[in-house]
DNA sequence: GACTTATTACTACATGATGTAGTAGATTGT
DNA sequence: ACAATCTACTACATCATGTAGTAATAAGTC
């Protein structure tokens, strides 16, 4: 809903590093996560990834100094709650019991699964 | 799973057309509904449309003397299924307990949903 | 059979997204 | 004052997307 303009999967792969971390995070506490996971960038090009999230809206920034801290928008609950609607209305009318009923149907649903829901609607 | 490489809006909308109508279709009586439909392209733009449809491996081509002849390659059924399973995997570890549970905590289940959700799941 | 029309295949092309980084100016700890 | 750090701005190749020109070909029409 917050607007937030759809991202890349590289992108996604910086948020989630974000979320993971805690925020506010800097540019360089990011480049070094990255570097550890292999992921060898050059500042700069962390700079643009981190200014594309934020025109993108998906960060915040304040400065500290010669610093830039970046705070997500959005967090990644909310993100994923969004995400989920979307499949939700565009596939499905906007209805969880056909989304459920689409993944019975493709036999996507294991008895485990099922057991579990089952159990978890009987508690609500 | 098909490998059906990712499509753009678009070839998307064009997708839902050709799964609506009676497949196979052919390009001129797509043209024809989109025409309707105020989308009025030239016929050539219709065949790249369809051409990289079939490159992305969403449609199957016979040739019927001048004309092609087009058909899905997946049902609208099961392309989403296969979304619907990334969402799944990608955001909820495929766990649709996950999902679902994510939905409750976001308020985005409606009284009316988890009654409908019950009476479903007590049938299985 | 020559002409017109329909249809496809191939090519083009502007615009925007993406991944990646050079340059240079500003800030800072030393 | 200097060297190191960090940001802002700019660049750029590649690919995706939407759109269509051109040309070759097949087919119906007179």
């Amino acid at each position: 809903m917050n607007q937030v303009h759809k991202l890349s999967d590289t992108e996604m792969e910086l948020m989630e590093a974000i979320w993971a971390s805690d925020p506010p995070v800097t540019s360089t506490e990011l480049l070094t996560q990255f570097a550890e996971k292999g992921r060898a960038w050059k500042a700069q090009t962390m700079s643009t990834f981190l200014s594309r999230l934020v025109e993108k809206g998906a960060l915040a920034t304040t400065k500290e100094g010669r610093t830039n801290k970046y705070v997500p928008r959005v967090t990644r609950e909310a993100y994923k709650l969004a995400e989920t609607q979307n499949v939700l209305d565009d596939l499905y009318q906007g209805s969880v019991k056909n989304l459920i009923s689409a993944l019975y149907d493709g036999d996507k649903l294991s008895k485990q699964d099922i057991n579990e829901l089952k159990q978890w609607f009987s508690e609500k």
